[in-house]
RNA sequence: CGCGGAGUAGAGCAACCCGGUAGCUCGUCGGGCUCAUAACCCGGAGGUUGCAGGUUCAAAUCCUGUCUCCGCAA
Protein backbone atom coordinates (compact mmCIF):
# COMPACT_ATOMS: atom_id res chain seq x y z
CA UNK A 1 0.00 0.00 0.00
CA UNK A 2 1.32 3.66 -0.39
CA UNK A 3 1.42 5.73 2.66
CA UNK A 4 2.21 8.99 3.54
CA UNK A 5 3.45 9.53 7.16
CA UNK A 6 2.31 12.84 9.29
CA UNK A 7 4.37 13.33 12.96
CA UNK A 8 6.79 15.30 14.14
CA UNK A 9 8.11 14.48 17.37
CA UNK A 10 10.38 11.48 19.16
CA UNK A 11 7.14 9.24 19.41
CA UNK A 12 6.23 9.39 15.51
CA UNK A 13 9.54 7.43 14.93
CA UNK A 14 9.02 4.16 15.88
CA UNK A 15 5.81 4.13 13.74
CA UNK A 16 8.02 5.47 11.15
CA UNK A 17 10.60 3.00 11.34
CA UNK A 18 7.85 0.24 11.13
CA UNK A 19 6.15 1.37 8.41
CA UNK A 20 9.63 0.92 6.79
CA UNK A 21 10.53 -2.16 7.48
CA UNK A 22 7.21 -3.35 6.86
CA UNK A 23 6.29 -4.54 2.53
CA UNK A 24 4.41 -0.64 2.58
CA UNK A 25 5.57 1.94 0.69
CA UNK A 26 6.41 5.29 2.11
CA UNK A 27 5.61 8.01 -0.43
CA UNK A 28 6.29 11.07 1.10
CA UNK A 29 6.68 12.15 5.20
CA UNK A 30 5.18 15.72 6.59
CA UNK A 31 5.77 17.03 9.59
CA UNK A 32 6.66 20.32 11.37
CA UNK A 33 9.19 22.81 9.79
CA UNK A 34 12.56 23.32 11.69
CA UNK A 35 12.17 25.33 15.03
CA UNK A 36 14.35 27.23 16.76
CA UNK A 37 14.81 25.71 20.17
CA UNK A 38 17.03 26.09 23.65
CA UNK A 39 19.04 28.77 25.18
CA UNK A 40 20.83 29.37 21.53
CA UNK A 41 17.98 29.09 19.39
CA UNK A 42 19.59 26.52 17.12
CA UNK A 43 17.55 25.87 14.14
CA UNK A 44 16.57 21.25 15.09
CA UNK A 45 14.71 19.12 12.93
CA UNK A 46 12.06 17.36 13.91
CA UNK A 47 12.87 13.90 15.28
CA UNK A 48 10.87 12.33 12.35
CA UNK A 49 12.91 14.77 9.84
CA UNK A 50 15.76 13.19 10.84
CA UNK A 51 14.12 9.60 10.51
CA UNK A 52 13.38 10.34 6.94
CA UNK A 53 16.07 11.22 5.86
CA UNK A 54 17.85 7.74 6.69
CA UNK A 55 15.97 6.21 4.39
CA UNK A 56 15.83 9.14 1.33
CA UNK A 57 11.96 9.76 2.04
CA UNK A 58 10.29 12.72 0.26
CA UNK A 59 10.01 15.49 2.87
CA UNK A 60 7.36 17.93 3.68
CA UNK A 61 6.88 20.56 5.93
CA UNK A 62 4.44 22.95 4.98
CA UNK A 63 3.41 25.48 7.40
CA UNK A 64 -0.46 25.00 6.41
CA UNK A 65 -2.60 22.63 4.90
CA UNK A 66 -5.36 24.69 4.60
CA UNK A 67 -6.71 26.17 1.28
CA UNK A 68 -5.91 23.13 -0.71
CA UNK A 69 -1.95 23.23 -0.18
CA UNK A 70 -2.36 19.83 1.73
CA UNK A 71 -3.99 18.79 -1.07
CA UNK A 72 -2.10 19.69 -3.86
CA UNK A 73 0.84 17.65 -1.89
CA UNK A 74 -1.09 14.56 -1.71
CA UNK A 75 -1.69 14.52 -5.61
CA UNK A 76 1.68 14.78 -6.05
CA UNK A 77 2.52 11.38 -4.26
CA UNK A 78 -0.61 9.56 -4.62
CA UNK A 79 -1.43 7.76 -1.46
CA UNK A 80 -4.10 5.27 -0.62
CA UNK A 81 -3.65 5.97 3.45
CA UNK A 82 -2.80 8.56 5.19
CA UNK A 83 -1.21 8.03 9.07
CA UNK A 84 -1.00 10.20 11.33
CA UNK A 85 0.93 10.19 14.67
CA UNK A 86 1.48 13.46 16.98
CA UNK A 87 1.40 15.34 13.76
CA UNK A 88 0.40 18.55 15.71
CA UNK A 89 -2.15 20.63 12.85
CA UNK A 90 -5.74 19.66 12.49
CA UNK A 91 -6.08 18.42 8.84
CA UNK A 92 -8.70 20.20 6.34
CA UNK A 93 -12.01 17.97 5.34
CA UNK A 94 -10.74 18.04 1.76
CA UNK A 95 -7.17 16.58 2.63
CA UNK A 96 -8.74 14.07 4.98
CA UNK A 97 -11.18 12.92 1.97
CA UNK A 98 -8.56 12.04 -0.37
CA UNK A 99 -6.92 8.79 -0.04
CA UNK A 100 -8.64 6.26 -1.21
CA UNK A 101 -8.68 4.88 2.47
CA UNK A 102 -8.97 8.03 4.05
CA UNK A 103 -6.47 9.58 7.25
CA UNK A 104 -6.09 7.34 10.48
CA UNK A 105 -4.77 8.58 13.38
CA UNK A 106 -2.45 7.11 15.76
CA UNK A 107 -3.36 8.10 19.28
CA UNK A 108 -1.91 7.59 22.93
CA UNK A 109 -4.81 7.17 25.39
CA UNK A 110 -7.75 5.02 25.16
CA UNK A 111 -10.14 6.99 23.51
CA UNK A 112 -12.49 8.72 24.40
CA UNK A 113 -10.18 9.36 27.13
CA UNK A 114 -7.95 12.14 27.26
CA UNK A 115 -8.57 13.27 23.47
CA UNK A 116 -5.71 16.32 22.86
CA UNK A 117 -2.26 17.04 23.11
CA UNK A 118 -1.10 15.37 25.53
CA UNK A 119 -2.79 12.21 26.72
CA UNK A 120 -0.04 10.49 28.35
CA UNK A 121 0.74 12.68 30.56
CA UNK A 122 -2.43 13.51 32.01
CA UNK A 123 -2.99 9.47 32.35
CA UNK A 124 -0.21 9.31 34.63
CA UNK A 125 -1.16 12.84 36.60
CA UNK A 126 -4.29 11.42 37.49
CA UNK A 127 -3.14 8.22 38.81
CA UNK A 128 -4.36 5.91 36.37
CA UNK A 129 -3.91 2.06 36.13
CA UNK A 130 -3.48 1.30 32.82
CA UNK A 131 -3.22 3.64 29.28
CA UNK A 132 -2.92 2.53 25.79
CA UNK A 133 -3.09 3.08 22.06
CA UNK A 134 -5.85 3.49 19.92
CA UNK A 135 -6.49 4.18 16.37
CA UNK A 136 -9.10 5.94 14.55
CA UNK A 137 -10.55 7.13 11.43
CA UNK A 138 -10.02 10.32 11.45
CA UNK A 139 -12.70 12.94 10.82
CA UNK A 140 -13.09 16.42 10.75
CA UNK A 141 -12.80 16.50 14.94
CA UNK A 142 -9.93 16.28 17.16
CA UNK A 143 -9.47 12.58 17.75
CA UNK A 144 -13.16 12.12 17.52
CA UNK A 145 -12.86 9.67 14.91
CA UNK A 146 -14.20 5.94 15.08
CA UNK A 147 -12.20 3.45 17.27
CA UNK A 148 -10.23 1.01 14.54
CA UNK A 149 -8.02 -0.70 17.36
CA UNK A 150 -6.92 -0.35 21.18
CA UNK A 151 -3.82 -1.89 23.10
CA UNK A 152 -3.84 -1.34 26.47
CA UNK A 153 -0.70 -1.45 29.09
CA UNK A 154 -0.35 -0.74 32.88
CA UNK A 155 0.66 2.14 34.54
CA UNK A 156 3.34 1.20 37.59
CA UNK A 157 2.38 3.09 40.32
CA UNK A 158 6.36 4.86 39.76
CA UNK A 159 6.28 4.64 36.64
CA UNK A 160 7.46 8.53 34.70
CA UNK A 161 5.48 9.77 31.79
CA UNK A 162 8.93 9.50 30.21
CA UNK A 163 8.71 5.62 30.67
CA UNK A 164 5.33 5.35 29.47
CA UNK A 165 6.80 7.50 26.12
CA UNK A 166 8.91 4.46 26.03
CA UNK A 167 6.65 1.88 25.98
CA UNK A 168 3.59 3.29 24.19
CA UNK A 169 5.54 4.47 21.49
CA UNK A 170 6.82 0.66 19.98
CA UNK A 171 2.72 -0.11 21.16
CA UNK A 172 2.29 2.42 18.88
CA UNK A 173 3.73 1.03 16.02
CA UNK A 174 2.05 -1.97 16.58
CA UNK A 175 -1.32 -0.98 16.91
CA UNK A 176 -0.49 0.73 13.78
CA UNK A 177 0.44 -1.99 11.27
CA UNK A 178 -2.03 -4.18 12.70
CA UNK A 179 -4.64 -1.36 11.82
CA UNK A 180 -3.05 -0.84 8.10
CA UNK A 181 -3.58 -4.84 7.79
CA UNK A 182 -7.30 -4.69 8.82
CA UNK A 183 -7.83 -2.08 6.12
CA UNK A 184 -6.21 -4.35 3.66
CA UNK A 185 -8.32 -7.44 4.51
CA UNK A 186 -11.53 -5.47 4.76
CA UNK A 187 -11.88 -6.77 8.18
CA UNK A 188 -12.74 -2.92 9.82
CA UNK A 189 -15.26 -2.91 12.68
CA UNK A 190 -15.00 0.93 13.81
CA UNK A 191 -16.67 1.45 17.12
CA UNK A 192 -18.73 4.65 17.70
CA UNK A 193 -16.88 6.95 20.45
CA UNK A 194 -19.14 7.25 23.43
CA UNK A 195 -18.99 11.17 23.25
CA UNK A 196 -20.52 10.93 27.38
CA UNK A 197 -17.20 9.66 28.19
CA UNK A 198 -14.83 12.05 26.40
CA UNK A 199 -12.62 13.71 28.04
CA UNK A 200 -10.10 16.25 26.24
CA UNK A 201 -6.78 17.75 27.38
CA UNK A 202 -4.82 20.45 26.00
CA UNK A 203 -1.22 21.38 25.85
CA UNK A 204 1.07 21.33 28.95
CA UNK A 205 2.71 24.33 30.20
CA UNK A 206 5.35 25.60 33.05
CA UNK A 207 2.42 27.11 34.92
CA UNK A 208 1.81 23.61 35.97
CA UNK A 209 5.15 22.71 37.76
CA UNK A 210 4.30 24.31 40.85
CA UNK A 211 3.50 21.43 43.44
CA UNK A 212 0.91 22.37 46.23
CA UNK A 213 1.51 20.98 49.71
CA UNK A 214 -1.98 21.38 50.98
CA UNK A 215 -2.77 18.51 48.39
CA UNK A 216 -2.51 14.69 49.34
CA UNK A 217 0.72 12.91 49.15
CA UNK A 218 -0.40 10.46 45.83
CA UNK A 219 -1.80 13.47 43.95
CA UNK A 220 2.01 15.43 44.58
CA UNK A 221 3.64 12.24 43.45
CA UNK A 222 1.48 11.75 40.39
CA UNK A 223 2.36 15.43 39.53
CA UNK A 224 5.48 15.03 39.75
CA UNK A 225 5.86 11.47 37.36
CA UNK A 226 3.54 13.05 35.18
CA UNK A 227 5.23 15.97 34.67
CA UNK A 228 8.87 14.08 34.73
CA UNK A 229 10.82 14.76 32.13
CA UNK A 230 8.84 17.78 30.48
CA UNK A 231 7.71 20.34 32.03
CA UNK A 232 8.23 19.02 35.25
CA UNK A 233 7.42 19.54 38.95
CA UNK A 234 9.14 22.08 40.66
CA UNK A 235 8.57 23.81 44.22
CA UNK A 236 10.91 26.63 46.10
CA UNK A 237 13.72 26.39 48.60
CA UNK A 238 14.06 29.76 50.28
CA UNK A 239 13.08 31.67 47.07
CA UNK A 240 14.63 29.76 45.02
CA UNK A 241 13.10 26.96 42.53
CA UNK A 242 13.72 23.95 43.63
CA UNK A 243 12.60 21.27 40.45
CA UNK A 244 11.46 17.54 41.84
CA UNK A 245 12.39 14.91 39.22
CA UNK A 246 12.04 12.08 41.23
CA UNK A 247 9.85 10.95 44.78
CA UNK A 248 8.92 8.11 46.47
CA UNK A 249 5.53 7.53 49.04
CA UNK A 250 6.45 7.19 52.23
CA UNK A 251 5.32 5.18 55.10
CA UNK A 252 5.78 8.17 57.04
CA UNK A 253 2.82 10.00 58.79
CA UNK A 254 3.50 13.27 60.17
CA UNK A 255 1.34 15.78 62.03
CA UNK A 256 3.36 18.89 60.61
CA UNK A 257 2.57 21.31 58.17
CA UNK A 258 1.99 21.17 54.89
CA UNK A 259 5.20 21.49 53.03
CA UNK A 260 7.45 21.28 55.79
CA UNK A 261 10.78 19.21 55.74
CA UNK A 262 10.30 16.04 58.36
CA UNK A 263 13.80 14.75 57.63
CA UNK A 264 16.99 15.92 55.76
CA UNK A 265 19.65 13.57 57.03
CA UNK A 266 20.30 11.73 54.43
CA UNK A 267 16.70 11.86 53.05
CA UNK A 268 14.60 14.72 52.12
CA UNK A 269 11.12 13.51 53.23
CA UNK A 270 7.77 16.51 53.15
CA UNK A 271 4.49 16.15 54.94
CA UNK A 272 1.98 16.74 52.31
CA UNK A 273 -1.67 17.56 53.10
CA UNK A 274 -2.82 14.18 53.66
CA UNK A 275 -0.26 14.22 56.79
CA UNK A 276 1.09 11.64 54.80
CA UNK A 277 5.12 11.89 53.49
CA UNK A 278 6.82 11.90 50.01
CA UNK A 279 10.25 11.22 49.86
CA UNK A 280 12.14 13.45 47.47
CA UNK A 281 14.73 11.40 45.65
CA UNK A 282 16.11 13.83 42.61
CA UNK A 283 15.58 17.17 43.06
CA UNK A 284 17.69 19.74 41.08
CA UNK A 285 18.08 23.72 42.51
CA UNK A 286 17.83 26.52 39.95
CA UNK A 287 21.25 27.12 38.14
CA UNK A 288 22.50 23.73 39.23
CA UNK A 289 22.17 20.15 38.29
CA UNK A 290 20.01 17.37 38.83
CA UNK A 291 21.39 15.45 41.74
CA UNK A 292 19.60 12.70 44.03
CA UNK A 293 18.54 14.07 47.52
CA UNK A 294 21.46 12.86 49.40
CA UNK A 295 24.68 14.70 47.01
CA UNK A 296 21.58 17.54 47.61
CA UNK A 297 21.90 17.13 51.26
CA UNK A 298 25.78 17.09 51.50
CA UNK A 299 26.15 20.38 50.09
CA UNK A 300 22.68 22.42 50.78
CA UNK A 301 22.17 22.02 54.31
CA UNK A 302 18.23 21.96 55.14
CA UNK A 303 16.85 22.05 59.12
CA UNK A 304 13.95 20.24 59.42
CA UNK A 305 10.99 21.89 59.48
CA UNK A 306 12.00 24.21 56.64
CA UNK A 307 9.11 25.12 54.66
CA UNK A 308 8.79 24.16 50.94
CA UNK A 309 6.72 26.21 48.42
CA UNK A 310 6.75 29.79 50.27
C1' C B 1 24.42 39.45 20.90
C1' G B 2 17.06 37.76 25.38
C1' C B 3 17.94 37.53 31.37
C1' G B 4 20.64 34.91 35.11
C1' G B 5 23.52 31.00 37.93
C1' A B 6 27.65 27.49 38.08
C1' G B 7 32.65 24.87 37.00
C1' U B 8 37.44 23.65 43.64
C1' A B 9 39.41 15.60 46.09
C1' G B 10 35.07 10.06 43.66
C1' A B 11 29.99 13.13 44.93
C1' G B 12 27.69 17.70 46.78
C1' C B 13 29.36 22.35 48.65
C1' A B 14 32.66 26.40 51.42
C1' A B 15 36.62 29.84 50.94
C1' C B 16 36.35 34.63 46.19
C1' C B 17 33.65 40.89 47.87
C1' C B 18 38.68 42.44 51.33
C1' G B 19 44.88 38.07 47.11
C1' G B 20 48.94 35.12 51.81
C1' U B 21 49.76 26.84 53.89
C1' A B 22 42.50 25.27 49.90
C1' G B 23 38.15 23.66 54.27
C1' C B 24 33.13 21.03 55.35
C1' U B 25 29.57 16.97 54.66
C1' C B 26 29.36 12.23 52.27
C1' G B 27 31.95 8.28 50.03
C1' U B 28 36.59 5.46 50.06
C1' C B 29 40.83 2.95 52.81
C1' G B 30 42.93 1.40 57.72
C1' G B 31 42.02 0.77 62.94
C1' G B 32 38.68 0.67 67.30
C1' C B 33 33.83 -0.26 69.77
C1' U B 34 29.71 -3.80 69.35
C1' C B 35 26.11 -10.05 69.53
C1' A B 36 25.72 -6.99 65.27
C1' U B 37 25.13 -2.77 61.88
C1' A B 38 23.73 1.26 56.76
C1' A B 39 25.13 3.30 63.84
C1' C B 40 29.31 5.39 66.86
C1' C B 41 34.84 6.73 67.85
C1' C B 42 40.06 7.43 65.93
C1' G B 43 43.32 7.88 61.82
C1' G B 44 44.85 8.01 56.48
C1' A B 45 44.75 8.63 51.20
C1' G B 46 42.94 11.63 47.54
C1' G B 47 43.24 18.84 44.35
C1' U B 48 48.32 22.05 38.84
C1' U B 49 40.76 25.18 41.94
C1' G B 50 37.38 23.99 33.60
C1' C B 51 41.11 25.90 30.01
C1' A B 52 44.49 30.01 28.16
C1' G B 53 46.67 34.52 28.95
C1' G B 54 47.46 39.05 32.10
C1' U B 55 48.38 41.99 36.94
C1' U B 56 51.39 40.78 41.51
C1' C B 57 56.73 39.19 45.78
C1' A B 58 52.33 35.99 45.90
C1' A B 59 46.08 34.29 42.34
C1' A B 60 40.80 29.49 43.74
C1' U B 61 40.44 34.82 44.88
C1' C B 62 41.54 40.66 40.72
C1' C B 63 41.43 41.54 34.92
C1' U B 64 40.72 39.61 29.74
C1' G B 65 39.55 35.77 26.55
C1' U B 66 37.65 30.79 25.80
C1' C B 67 35.06 25.99 26.57
C1' U B 68 31.26 23.28 29.17
C1' C B 69 26.85 22.67 32.30
C1' C B 70 22.29 24.57 34.26
C1' G B 71 17.64 27.86 35.78
C1' C B 72 14.26 31.46 33.41
C1' A B 73 12.25 33.33 28.96
C1' A B 74 10.92 31.66 23.99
Amino acid sequence: MKIAFMGTPDFSVDCLKALSESRHEVVGVFCQPDKPVGRKQELKMPDVKVEALKHGYRIFQPKTLRNGAGVELLKEIQPDLVVVVAYGKILPPDFLAFPKYGCINIHASILPKYRGASPIHWAVINGDEETGVTSMQMDEGLDTGDILLVKKIPIDINDTTELMYEKLAPLGAEVLLETIDLIEKGELHPIQQDESKATCVGLLSKQLSAVDWNDTALNIHNKIRGLYSWPGASTTLNGKILKLHASSLSDKKGHNKPGEVVESDSRLIVCCGDNQCLELLTVQLEGKKRMNAGDFLNGCKIEKGTLLGN
